[in-house]
Order: C-alpha cells, then structure tokens, then sequence
DNA sequence: CATTCTACTGACTTGCTGTCAGCACGTCGG
DNA sequence: CCGACGTGCTGACAGCAAGTCAGTAGAATG
C-alpha cells in the first residue's frame, strides 16, 4: 500500500486494490485492520517513533539550541522525503473517520507539548524571550506539518534545502529574536 | 448546509441529509451540483472573495506596512470567525477529489503570488532584508490557512486576540526582522 | 386553449464497504 | 493413524450513498 501511495492519492484506493498487491483476497484485510483508516492510524503510530528519532537533538540539546535545531528540522525533513506519501495520505484520512482525526489530534498535540516545554526551557534559561510559548509551539508545528506535506506529500517532491532555510529562518525568527524597539506593541 | 457545518464535519453529511432541510428531493440537488464537491467548489469561490477584501489593508499599504499587516490578519480572523467550519469543510474535501484540489491549490496559489509580490516590493524599499521571499510566503501561508481552520473551523473557536498576537508575531519576526549577528548562517 | 419549457421526482444502477457461513489445512490428544 | 479442533482465508450476501434517467406537474409562451 505504501508504494501505491507514491503513485496515486489515497482516495483513489481501495481496500480491493490494496489486496490486489497481496495475493489475498479483500475479506483478508478485515483480519487485520477494522477498516482502511485502521490501518492508516497503525502507519501514523510507525512514523511518529521515525519523526521523534529524527527531531532529538533541540529537544535534548545543552547550551546553545539553534544549531541542533536545524538538525532537528533536517531530521525530520529527511524522514519526510523517504515517508512523504504516507504522510500525507494519513493528514488527507483524519477529517474522515472520528477515531484515526482523535489519534492525529493526539499526534499534534505531543509535538505541541514538546515544543512548549523545550521553549519554557530556554526562557528560563534566557535565550528565548518573554513570547506566548504554547500558541507559538502550536503554530510552529502546524507551519511544519502543512509544509512538510506539501513538499514532500507527492512526486516531483520539493527541494530538501530550499525548505530547511525557510522553517529554520521562521523558527529562529519566530523564536529566538529578541524584540527591537518600535517592532512591537503596535496599536490595535 | 453552511449551518449544519457548524454541527457536524462534513464527513457526516450525505446529499440526502442536505436536501432534507430544503424540502426538495434528492436528485433536485443534481440541477445546481454536479456533486458535493462542486457545492464546496462555490463556497470556497465566495470566500475566497471575503477573504481577499479583508486582506487589503497589508496588500496596499504605502510607507510602514506593519500596522497594515496586523489589520489584515485581524480581518481574515475576522472572516474566520464567522466561516470557519465553511473553510474547514473546504480544506478537509480538497483531497477527495482531483478537480477541487486543483481548485484549493489555486486558491492558495494566489495567496502566495499576493504575498510574494508584496515582500518583494518592501525588499526593494528596505523594510524587508534578503530572504526567499517566495518561499518564506508559501511558508507562511500554510501556517495561516492551518491555523485559521484549527482555531475557528469547528465549535469551541479559539481566541481570536491570542491569535492574532500568535500569527502577527510570526510574520513580523519572519519577514521584517533583520539578521542578528551570529543568529544566521550557523554550519550546516 | 394548445404547446413548450423547466424544475423536479421516483425508481433504478453502480461501486464500495463490511459481514458471515463455510472450506481447506495444519495441529494435537488419544 | 484418526478424529476433533483452530486458524486463515474466501465466495457470496446485504447495506448504503452516489449518480442517472425517463417521466410528470405546473408555469410560461404564443
């Protein structure tokens, strides 16, 4: 089925064709999976562990972050270009089916967490300063995950670098620049 | 049916269930629609036309644009506010099917020619340094569109101030900060 | 009043999902 | 060696929503 997703959107999958690669006929899937988003939500499960492998070093640096965090984000901008497909078939699926868009929602909301808590850490360490860290960790993330699928969701694929330096500038920007005078508190 | 999106993701309605509050009959759907997408295919042509008129501020902005830019993001939040689970219905459908995905695509194309354009007129005048403006614009608008739908696509909507300060933040930061010496150009 | 047009409907076909009784085959106690 | 049981799988069935179409009722036209 992963392959397939290289070729073609997962809406025009069916459990049929998915068997078809098989040998097995379709009944034989119910013994697997409850249904096609069942099997969707065991590969969001397979990647995770793949995309929290590959973005350890910000969460776990010492000192300055800013260079891990650009591994980090090449990590995961690698784990995209081999998953990009399977990534992107899991967002596409979310909205439609209640229990696999609860497991995405969960999905999202541990990055959040992750986020959150590694920007808590550096304000209290002073490289990063006084900014709402939970709304901009959420952002971020949502920066990332639309970017990542659209780049990387489907053949021709974006260019890894091109995109590395623009989520690394906006997260640098968005997170370790200290405010300059006038730039801020405009009037609403 | 823009009412019943604001109960139920769209996954959850059929023709049939859209027509039950019309009082007409099923196949009576087929004379305005060639199918469900094409129904969504038109709100997304009349929001893009809100959106867009909210948007104006920034986009025309002479002299420091930055006041602009915080006027028009409270504007689309605005728009959002009152459609959102219409945007979050439009962005979940795009992947079912090929013709309204193109139409999706195109829609979020023109966000990023509009922004791209702009950065590169206040590049030419100073206020924005040497990034990638095409791509930082692409970047930045996948936040927004993932965000906005997030926030206000479906009951309870999220706070619309914290929002605001969350997106302004980043676009400032993004777009008009200057590089800091020793922020930038990090080994990769 | 006769004719045409238009909006609409009931009934049908199609395609995919999910279920279930049953079959082939391997395994194990006697 | 044999009969009972488990397991993995399948063909066939039922359900459901989409999309199609011939046909109808009522308005518009001459």
């Amino acid at each position: 089925m992963i392959e397939m997703l290289w070729e073609q959107p997962i809406r025009d999958l069916s459990i049929a064709s998915i068997m078809d690669g098989t040998g097995l006929s379709r009944p034989a899937f119910y013994q697997y999976f409850p249904n096609v988003h069942g099997l969707v939500e065991q590969l969001l499960a397979d990647l995770e562990v793949e995309l929290v492998a590959a973005a350890m070093p910000w969460f776990t640096a010492v000192g300055d972050s800013r260079a891990a965090l650009r591994d980090s984000l090449r990590g995961i901008i690698a784990v995209c270009i081999e998953n990009g497909p399977v990534f992107r078939a899991i967002s596409e699926s979310a909205p439609l089916d209640a229990r696999l868009e609860l497991a995405w929602t969960e999905f999202m909301g541990r990055w959040d967490d992750s986020v959150s808590e590694r920007i808590a850490l550096e304000q209290k360490a002073g490289a990063i300063g006084p900014l709402n860290g939970v709304a901009i960790a959420v952002a971020l993330n949502r920066l990332d995950a639309s970017t990542l699928i659209a780049e990387f969701g489907r053949r021709p694929q974006g260019d890894p670098e091109a995109v590395l330096d623009s989520l690394y500038h906006i997260w640098i920007k968005a997170l370790y620049t200290k405010p300059i005078q006038g730039f801020e508190g405009l009037p609403s």
